[in-house]
DNA sequence: AAGAATATTGAATGATCAAACAAAAAATTG
DNA sequence: CAATTTTTTGTTTGATCATTCAATATTCTT
């Protein structure tokens, strides 16, 4: 009996959850994201969250997590296919902007945990290993052409202008995704030497 | 009677209500701002926010617009101060990261009212407000170097790497005031050309 | 200083919501 | 099929918090 029975019910049950918890999460934000509300777009009774979960909070850090899992299975997707330095660095900026998921909804969504995560360690450490993993993959991709200052500088803009582009996003849902991804792009050849992009292997001029 | 006579303490009351909101906002973000933590600040009991407030969102409201005040405020003096185009371009930057709050707690407390803007409209017409005129600033600066698309291009980067240098600020506190700052100046003179930079009067090279 | 107007208090109200729980329903097992 | 376990339900509890309000205190007017 100690060693708990996984059924396949318990399971179900969990993702489903999880599952639903996310669609709420990006339409509603994280303000209008209810127990009830959870366990009513599951299609489940209100009492059924406290059984397979700890609490709310836990559903929630599980539904954060497999929000990033998404985002970075896809980054990776891209990343195979990519062949040169250049192209990783496209799948890497095209994957921070899901097409599905660029939007205002989901950008505030997305601004509640970075507010939360302030309060919530356990939300500040995803944020983390999140940034951390952007700026290694960000790193193979640039090594080839920068080095010391310059590569931690570059690594930092990057990084920061998609956050502050999903900001934005969230303020005024004014830059759409192509153009995002157009500008991120067009931003980072303009700070790199002809050479420098030689060196990435960097076609197309813009 | 009708013609209501705006008494001093009433004036006086309000404004105490407002600073005491903003340094409860500052140190403890949206979510620790009670109407009753307000009001303890402030020194006063409870029920007299509703005395002399519709309620708690009129507060907040007011607090954030007397907030963007004191930040554009600050930034009107640099601008002031500043010769040359480089200089009011520096003293844009270095009055969107006022030293005294760039801090985690204080991002952290920006970051919710971002994302409460997006269920707020007055707080998003606040935030476009803000926006425009950050956007209008920069052009100025800028226009003496860059026209059309590079200019747009310039200020979009600009107004969305301040975003997301906050954003980083609240997540994991990493990046100083000054290091912010000095990056800021460092990416955008990366971007312009050497002829473009001495048409702003930069005077000292990186 | 008396009385009117204004300012302030602190407790009560009511709404929201997460979490706990007891009991019913369904599934599984012997 | 009866016993037992798992799953689900709907209600209740307790906490937090904005708002209301009647009572009290202070200030102003004449």
């Amino acid at each position: 009996m100690n060693a708990r029975k996984r059924s396949r019910i318990e399971d179900i049950r969990r993702e489903e959850l999880i599952l639903a918890a996310h669609r709420v999460f990006l339409t509603q934000g994280l303000a209008g994201l209810t127990t009830a509300r959870i366990c009513a777009e599951a299609g489940l009774s209100p009492g059924i969250l406290a059984y397979y979960f700890r609490g709310k909070e836990d559903v929630l850090f599980q539904m954060v997590r497999y929000n990033n899992r998404i985002l970075m299975e896809d980054i990776a997707r891209r990343l195979r296919a990519a062949v040169t330095p250049w192209d990783r660095l496209t799948a890497i900026v095209e994957g921070n902007f899901p097409a599905a998921n660029y939007n205002r909804a989901a950008a505030n969504a997305w601004l509640s945990v970075c507010a939360a995560a302030t309060a919530n360690p356990e939300y500040a450490r995803l944020q983390r290993y999140f940034y951390r993993r952007l700026a290694s993959n960000l790193a193979s991709c640039l090594k080839p052409a920068l080095t010391g200052d310059r590569l931690e500088a570059a690594i930092l803009t990057v990084g920061v202008m998609i956050d502050g582009l999903w900001l934005r996003r969230a303020a005024d849902d004014g830059t759409s995704r192509d153009r995002a991804v157009a500008h991120m792009l067009a931003q980072i050849a303009a700070f790199l030497e002809p050479g420098e992009q030689r060196a990435l292997g960097r076609s197309a001029p813009a």
